[in-house]
RNA sequence: GCGCCCAUAGCUCAAUCGGAUAGAGCGACAGCCUUCUAAGCUGUAGGUUUCAGGUUCGAUUCCUGAUGGGCGUACCA
């Protein structure tokens, strides 16, 4: 049984003979070793209900624990009001033997085994080539997907884009720019036009394939050619940062089957929208709430076309239709309110937008020599992600967007990112998982049958590193529901940190091979695997690879 | 102007639904390699958690206001 729920159940009994029903008890794994194993704040929370002091009724409440003396070894009140509880030794090194038995598995929750989830991100339209700028959340939906997927989520990856529209017709009137300017140097390039490279690219394409014969030819020509591109480039991209979409939903299908209309149809038969200037437009003032100045907001503009909030309402309610229990999106924070005309829109025509989470993450700054770099959209030359990874490295990269909490603005210092040092926090933890591999394959070399299913005992392992560490490498199941209860992969960053810290001081302290004293030498090479097992599933959640070498 | 987000060590950032002495990395300083990977370990210095109030046993965390910064505020997405 696991200590957690049975300190929690054993407490809440406790407070039940107290008078109180049904408790909500709260634990909490003290910050301080030395305020024990786990604690709970419990008397101090009903305390005041009672009217009793905090310490005395803490003291009732041990009273009245039924505690076994196999596992818990002590429950002492500190501080305000805190009882601590002391777990014994013996309940880690037992439970040591879970992670080398669940191996890859070991962290995995059952939290959510028979749901599904959606996830959808990047979604960028195919008119360039990944940024810099998508790095981010491009970065982040991979952990957040990996994260939802080791809470027993079935998790669909989709990618929503759209290859029509106004985006579209600049991309076909800037490639046309380009191949006409192969010809006449002189031909003007379209004021809004994407400068970027990579449109010569795909003029140069066309003209190794057609000559000057298209000059007069259908534009039609020019948008596929580059929307191939475009895509090839971005799912070039994504592949080689490991990243596959299950889905990709094209906007268009929307149109093609009258779900642009039909929402249109549903918002005015609620009264919820009404024309104007030509235009419809959304009653957003009154669909949002909490929002003093929320103003109303064009849906289908003058010209008969609809904005993007539309086809976005349609969307999202092609996805809740398509029953998933949790739908998450991944925005920038340029679009911070737009996301919110769209929820209540769907809200609107009478959609449970309980089960939409939205995650929005500050913008990136990308600095280099203490001087920010500026990321253009409009230069010629771009910052791609594809120049990113190749001058740091996919793990590298995925690293350092996810290292810090969504909700704050990144700093991205690159010249750090491309040192291939100690000063690179990502390498202090996977060089502890080098570190490992290259112990256990001398191993096997001094001890020729050992392998990492042997048998060892457990009780040797009595060293303060030993112990501390295993109470670490223990505590990543919590780690992970931590995470992904906010959707915060950078917890499973910071918890891995202290895997690897843990074991290097280990490490330091306590010889693992000793020719002389096999007995000792199987049991800290378990406790060495069962840490590299710890290491490898945070970094498949992280998204990042797992070195046997360095 | 208005809305959303943010402000923690010199720098970049953590901090368990409000918990105990606010922690890491980098930078600075001082140590540790004839022994399994020194991309490591140990120690020292560094803080009025932007400021002013409030809520309570307790506030980095919640509320109000101020200051400073980011992003929005389109018939672009």
């Amino acid at each position: 049984m696991d200590i957690k729920n049975y300190i929690t159940e054993i407490v809440k009994s406790s407070l039940n003979s107290l008078g109180i029903s049904n408790p909500v008890v709260i634990l909490e794994k003290p910050k301080d070793a030395t305020h024990g194993d786990i604690s709970t704040n419990a008397a101090m929370m009903f305390a005041k209900k009672l009217g009793k002091n905090p310490k005395e009724f803490a003291q009732a409440i041990i009273e009245e624990l039924n505690i076994p003396e196999n596992f818990i070894t002590n429950a002492v009140i500190a501080g305000p009001g805190f009882i601590n509880f002391f777990i014994s030794e013996n309940y880690y090194r037992k439970k040591l033997d879970e992670i080398l038995e669940q191996k890859n598995n070991f962290g995995r929750l059952n939290d959510n085994i028979d749901k599904t989830a959606n996830i959808e991100w990047v979604s960028a339209n195919p008119t360039g080539e990944l940024h810099t700028g998508h790095g981010r959340q491009t970065a982040l939906g991979k952990a957040i997907a990996n994260l939802l997927e080791w809470t027993g989520y079935n998790v669909t990856r989709e990618y929503y884009y759209n290859n029509a529209g106004r985006q579209m017709e600049n991309l076909q009137k800037s490639v046309y720019a380009r191949y006409r300017q192969i010809f006449e140097s002189d031909y003007p390039f379209p004021e809004e036009g994407y400068a970027g490279d990579y449109v010569k690219e795909i003029a140069a394409i066309l003209v190794k394939e057609y000559g000057d014969k298209l000059i007069d030819a259908n534009g039609k020509i020019f948008r596929e050619a580059g929307e191939k591109w475009c895509f090839n480039s971005i799912r070039n991209t994504l592949e080689v940062f490991g990243i596959q979409h299950d889905v990709f939903f094209n906007e268009s299908s929307l149109y093609d089957k009258g779900k642009i209309k039909e929402t249109i149809e549903e918002f005015k038969k609620r009264d919820l929208s009404y024309e104007k200037d030509g235009a419809v437009w959304l009653k957003t003032s009154e669909l949002i709430k909490n929002k003093k100045d929320a103003q109303d907001k064009v849906i289908v503009k003058a010209t008969g076309e609809p904005t993007y909030r539309l086809p976005d309402i349609a969307y999202h309610i092609d996805k809740i239709k398509r029953g998933y229990d949790l739908i998450v999106d991944i925005f920038g924070a340029d679009h911070g309110d737009t996301y919110r005309e769209v929820l209540a829109g769907i809200d609107g025509l009478g959609y449970d937008i309980s089960k939409i989470k939205v995650i929005i993450h500050q913008m990136v700054t990308f600095v280099q020599d203490g001087k920010p770099v500026k990321m253009s959209k409009r230069a010629d030359n771009v910052y791609t992600l594809d120049d990113l990874i190749e001058d740091i490295g996919a793990d590298v990269t995925q690293f350092f967007f996810v290292m810090r909490s969504a909700n704050t603005h990144l700093e991205f210092d690159i010249a750090l990112a491309k040192e291939q040092s100690d000063k690179n926090p990502v390498f202090y933890l996977q060089y502890a998982h080098a570190r490992i591999c290259s112990i256990l394959r001398n191993a096997k070399e001094v001890f020729k049958d050992f392998a990492e299913s042997n048998n060892y005992n457990s009780a040797l392992l009595t060293s303060a590193e030993e112990i501390s560490l295993m109470k670490v490498l223990l505590a990543f199941p919590d780690a992970v529901r931590s995470a992904v209860s906010t959707f915060e992969p950078h917890k499973i960053i910071t918890y891995i940190n202290e895997v690897a810290e843990h074991y290097h001081r280990f490490y330091h302290y306590n010889r693992v091979i000793d020719k002389d004293n096999k007995d000792l030498s199987m049991a800290r090479l378990q406790l060495c695997e069962a840490t590299r097992i710890v290491l490898k599933n945070g970094f498949d959640i992280i998204g990042i690879s797992a070195p046997t070498r360095m």
